[in-house]
DNA sequence: CTTATATTGTTTACTAGGTTAACAGGTTGG
DNA sequence: CCAACCTGTTAACCTAGTAAACAATATAAG
């Protein structure tokens, strides 16, 4: 049995003693966000792609013969941290590095066939899993939350 | 002269080169995610609290006694993560486990008082800094953000 | 041309923030 | 009394990065 000490009688559970956690926007952005990384990795399966790998072969498919300095400028993070994910996707036969006549120090991005199918097919999985995720949402709301969220990332740069 | 030569020149970020990810709510909030955190880690300085033990911390003000199986729950983490972040706490004198009388499995959590005026200082922080990346927002688009970011926390146990 | 500076991709070591599985000790329901 | 279940904890692991150094290459300045 063992019940809780007297000054401790309410519950954890009721509404009205909500923390200044549930106040904060970083604390449930950051909610939101582990919300939809885990349905991703559940939509794409365990082996899938991964939502890093997703993003780097969307930007590859989307802008062929990209390179890597570029992709890093895109994606917002660094150089040396892209070198794992490219190998994993050329590892898995969807893109290659290919050599630029113009430049020696750089390899350009080329998505195989394979891996822009396999990108396409991700991709609707992607789209189906935020829209159940989204189900309870109007569409006025998904526009407003779009609006809100890349108002958000054009405070990037200050 | 300024006007059509100015928007030929971006390249990348124009809308007609968007990449799909653009478009997808989870990139969007991956990356605003980002930025808040980025932000946090700047308001509260390199040896200030992280995210991580300000959120624990935040609760064990709020809720004296409470067990880390409860905050477990609340923080949506397993019970193993938490015993770090509450050995940090511990650390930094700004709070301490108890044993509870009726069940002596049970560690207790209460912050000191250091630990919440140390609390009290980071909240003050961390709202500032809040207030600063939202500047552009008016208040309905706050109100907006919030109420979004709940709705989507509700679909947390589906 | 030559020298200084910058850029590109890469490796290595490190950090943050978790998970999963196992476990000992303690509690509780049948 | 015993089986099942909680609690905190450790250990090993995973994901997603950063920071610093480096060789090869490219570009600018004198």
């Amino acid at each position: 049995m063992a019940s809780r000490n007297g000054s401790q009688a309410r519950k954890r559970e009721d509404h009205d003693t909500a923390s200044d956690l549930e106040q904060l926007f970083g604390y449930n952005l950051k909610r939101a966000y582990i919300i939809f990384q885990t349905d991703f990795r559940k939509a794409l399966g365990p082996d899938g792609l991964g939502p890093r790998s997703f993003a780097l072969l969307a930007l590859v498919v989307r802008f062929p013969n990209i390179t890597q300095s570029e992709l890093a400028r895109a994606l917002g993070i660094e150089r040396s941290g892209l070198v794992a994910i490219v190998d994993e996707l050329e590892g898995r036969g969807y893109l290659h590095r290919v050599a630029v006549p113009g430049d020696r120090r750089v390899q350009a991005l080329v998505a195989t066939t394979e891996g822009s199918s396999a990108y396409a097919d991700a991709l609707q999985r992607v789209r189906d899993h935020e829209t159940e995720l989204l189900a309870d949402f109007t569409d006025d709301e998904k526009k407003m939350l779009a609006h809100l969220l890349q108002k958000i990332r054009l405070r990037e740069d200050d």
